[in-house]
DNA sequence: AAGCCCCCCATCATTTTCGGGGAGTTGCTT
DNA sequence: AAGCAACTCCCCGAAAATGATGGGGGGCTT
């Protein structure tokens, strides 16, 4: 597997579309001798895009009643760190009707192993391998694979995220660490006044700092300024 | 080294205290062959632990200059979603002589490569190796562990998350999708009357929703509750 | 030495937000 | 059928933030 394994990251490393993308993943799918394999990322937009095996059908029906609202995989992957199996997650309710009512029958695999991936600015994604198998026989194909899979989630999302995005992310603006300590504090919650005190310094001097950290961020108002502050990694809370 | 990779991560699992990791740590460093392993971890709330190799004394140099406001290879993996090597990093004004200066002496490598982790709500990490090597030894070096740093990286972060605290992670907040989106209006910087009205909502709903969001987020304000929501990657900008 | 950036301080009128109340609908879950 | 969470709408006075202006001193770089 290992000498496979290099090989398909290399295939993803010299891929410059996602159609490209899609091809190595396709080729992923085959070898790994499963039914689907998902990529799905949310940008720092809100917009996002997916690469995957699905049905158009499937993928169209899923958009359209929102279904990311109630799909626990999304969920569940969003607030764990670690690969997670399907069965572990919370299929009852609305998830429930979703999976065995339709899912299941648009050729969604029964059983599934989704690896959350993070990227800088907030990005989120996701990637999947679905099948249709027992439980035993899933639990052991993921045991074997969970140290790939997570490679190829971090080889994919990595080539994705340079199809993708515009590189105006180097782009870095530089803060005096005045500028930085006041917005700081606002961050962590304090108000004008309190802020200032705590600084040492006037509520005036504090306004000038937020003033032209504001500038300097393009924001249109201070809560703008201390989220692009804190989005850019300028700020930590 | 495959064989070897898969001991280091069942050991990595086995670590029920951060001590317990950095045995592990310490092991991986000395079968290496480099100088030094740093796992650095700080979540949304700015906590921030650490399982390193470095001196103790270089630590608390390193934290009371509070030098990740100018470390690049913080600041650099934050922006990043591949790991970094340290010489494709910006060195310059006080990076170089915090560099140079000191943490040469200190012991830190010249040489060094770091991965970006990042966890559910906003948490961030780095796993990080670094050596006293020349450039072209260092290339080969990082080139081969690539995909092995990346793999440990993620597991070391994993046994750090459920060693640390899983408790505060379950209760992770949730916002309903209208608090989301009235954070996030506030984040591109509308002021509420804009807001309000391109969500076509009345000006007085949407503090509604402000205010739970700010209630669910245990913000003091709205400034503090858009931080917060950015920070944990809830609302994206 | 000039220019630039960082650090500090000030006023006033205007706009915006906050905090404290209260009320009604939908829709899912149990 | 009841409960609960999410969604929508309204008032008012007090408090806070903003915009538009000023000012001066220190330190680094060119």
């Amino acid at each position: 597997m290992q000498a496979k394994l290099s090989g398909f990251i290399s295939a993803i490393q010299q891929a410059t579309t996602l159609d490209g993308l899609q091809s190595v993943i396709i080729g992923l799918r085959d070898h790994l001798g499963i039914e689907h394999v998902i990529y799905h990322s949310v940008n720092s937009t809100g917009q996002q895009y997916a690469v995957l095996t699905y049905s158009p059908e499937w993928v169209d029906r899923y958009l359209a009643e929102d279904y990311a609202r109630i799909d626990p995989v999304l969920q569940g992957c969003f607030r764990r760190f670690h690969p997670v199996n399907w069965k572990t997650l919370d299929w009852s309710g609305r998830a429930q009707r979703m999976f065995l009512g339709e899912a299941l029958d648009a050729g969604v695999g029964n059983q599934g192993y989704s690896v959350p991936i993070r990227g800088p600015n907030g990005q989120f994604a996701m990637f999947t391998v679905s099948h249709r198998a027992r439980d035993a026989t899933w639990e052991k194909f993921t045991g074997e694979h969970v140290a790939d899979l997570i490679l190829f989630a971090h080889f994919v999302n990595q080539r994705a995220l340079e199809i993708e995005g515009g590189h105006d992310l180097n782009v870095m603006r530089s803060l005096s660490p005045r500028e930085i300590d006041v917005l700081t504090m606002l961050a962590m919650g304090l108000n004008r006044a309190q802020a200032a005190d705590s600084l040492a310094i006037s509520e005036h001097t504090f306004r000038t700092y937020v003033e032209s950290a504001r500038f300097k961020l393009g924001a249109n108002n201070t809560t703008q300024a201390v989220a692009r502050a804190v989005a850019e990694g300028l700020v930590l809370i």
